[in-house]
DNA sequence: CGACACCTTGAAGAGGTTCAAGAAATGTGG
DNA sequence: CCACATTTCTTGAACCTCTTCAAGGTGTCG
């Protein structure tokens, strides 16, 4: 079974969460054709604040400059590299990642349509993390200055910008609680039970998922090496927790997996 | 020797780094009493932009509300209070932590002089963690529609705080690669690094630092338990790279705890 | 079809935790 | 100001979780 395959699978009735759902595949194929506006985007909901009047909407449609699509492998920015611009993710998955110096490096996320990616770098002018996609991906590049300059004017965005990075912060605390105080089981719990509600809110199944990455990738992201990754899995399809045949997971006991989060053993 | 002698003797000459030197204590004291003005604070170059016009500094002067003075023990907010403001800190240290509904909780973060708390709350108009005054402490408390207000009209106040919440972005991908890839040794000799780093930033020695913080809050922020940041204490006096008397702790060879940071024993 | 990347599983070992006891500092109330 | 209670810190020994090393299996892509 291909991915894209996998993909229709996965998506449930467009009924329930119309306006989240994204477009079809097939209407994406041209979509550097089709004119950019965000007005008009499927995923209006999840990069853009509600509830604006039109003349406000057709403002932040200048927002995206333009678009770009980076190959499987392919990096959107590097460590290093100026920054200029945060990007929406239309389509496509992506890891963001730190490194050291001595090599050592640190998967800081994993993000899906509708997030934002870049934030690192406008402390410093610099992106300090490599974002990589995980499958074809395109993304809505918009400059930071014309952000800043139009949330001066539109409150609203002002307000959304700020709200986007505070939300990134607080995703990092609950990451920091996972590495600092969570054991291996607990970890893959808390991490198989967060992507499959962010897919969810897009559309997908709340229980199958096709995971985008490696387990080594997954591992580095929980702090564990590939082989406890692995084993948990294990542990889990033998425990009739999940199923899973190589990266294509299917929950079949979502409680038990919230238990094992909140099993709290020590202390 | 009490902490505040002890504060003093830290303390290296004013000289070299007079624009961040916080004023003596004796200035402080009838603090609420003076005027809040940002303009003559000498904090300023750690919580605010740098290189304003006059007219925009005295803006800016409209943006501390009032101060408030938090004592040992006590919070400047808890988790689920609703957010109004963030906070610069005038005086004192801070631990901020967030906890799960099964009561473990984690410390993400030790905040001094001149940092700004609070930016969790942002995202859902109430805090998800709490900020508890490791020794007594004053904050400047800026209420962020003032916040948003003016930073719509002043654009340096404006990138000052997007800078400020992606420094803290950052920050938090730092301790990500700490507590997912470091081993005990590491993740200690990072802290003490990074604690006297902040600290001689702040006109306080490059070797000697008051902890202000227990083993075991060391150890929750570390994803250690706190006997093994005690031993690990040990370790590093029986090697003499540190001398620990409790809380004091004094640095002998800051290069061997580099070399440790960048061991790299792994991989 | 063969090369390569990725995943699984076993066995041995290391690093950190847990439990326990005692020492050192700190705070409190008489 | 001293005695006592409490909190904090240190250290030892046993244990456990996760890692390391190794080998073989599975899937994918040119």
């Amino acid at each position: 079974m291909s991915d894209a395959t996998a993909d229709a699978a996965q998506r449930v009735s467009a009924k329930t969460v119309a306006s989240l759902h994204p477009l079809p595949v097939a209407t994406r194929v041209n979509a550097q054709a089709i004119k950019v506006a965000c007005s008009n985007c499927n995923l209006r909901e999840l990069c853009m604040p509600v509830g604006l009047e039109q003349p406000e909407m057709e403002k932040l449609d200048e927002l995206v400059a333009t678009r770009r699509k980076i190959k499987r492998g392919g990096n959107l920015f590097r460590n290093g590299e100026a920054f200029t611009a945060l990007y929406a993710i239309r389509t496509g998955f992506f890891k963001t990642c730190v490194a050291t110096e001595d090599g050592r490096d640190q998967v800081t996320g994993f993000q899906m349509a509708g997030e934002i990616i870049g934030l690192d770098g406008i402390v410093n002018d610099h992106h300090t993390c490599d974002a990589v996609a995980l499958e074809d991906a395109e993304v809505c590049v918009m400059p930071f200055d014309r952000i800043e300059e139009l949330s001066r004017e539109v409150t609203a965005l002002q307000r959304h910008v700020h709200q986007i990075m505070s939300r990134e912060i607080v995703r990092e605390h609950g990451v920091m609680l996972l590495l600092g105080s969570m054991r291996a089981e607990e970890r893959l719990a808390a991490f198989l039970l967060n992507l499959v509600q962010r897919l969810h809110a897009r559309g997908f199944s709340q229980s199958e998922l096709v995971l985008r990455m490696t387990r080594e990738e997954i591992g580095s992201y929980l702090g564990l090496k590939l082989e406890t990754v692995s084993r948990t899995f294990s542990k889990f399809a033998d425990d009739g927790i999940v199923e899973v045949k190589q990266r294509h997971v299917r929950i079949l006991d979502t409680d038990a997996l919230r238990r094992i989060v909140n099993s709290q053993t020590c202390q």
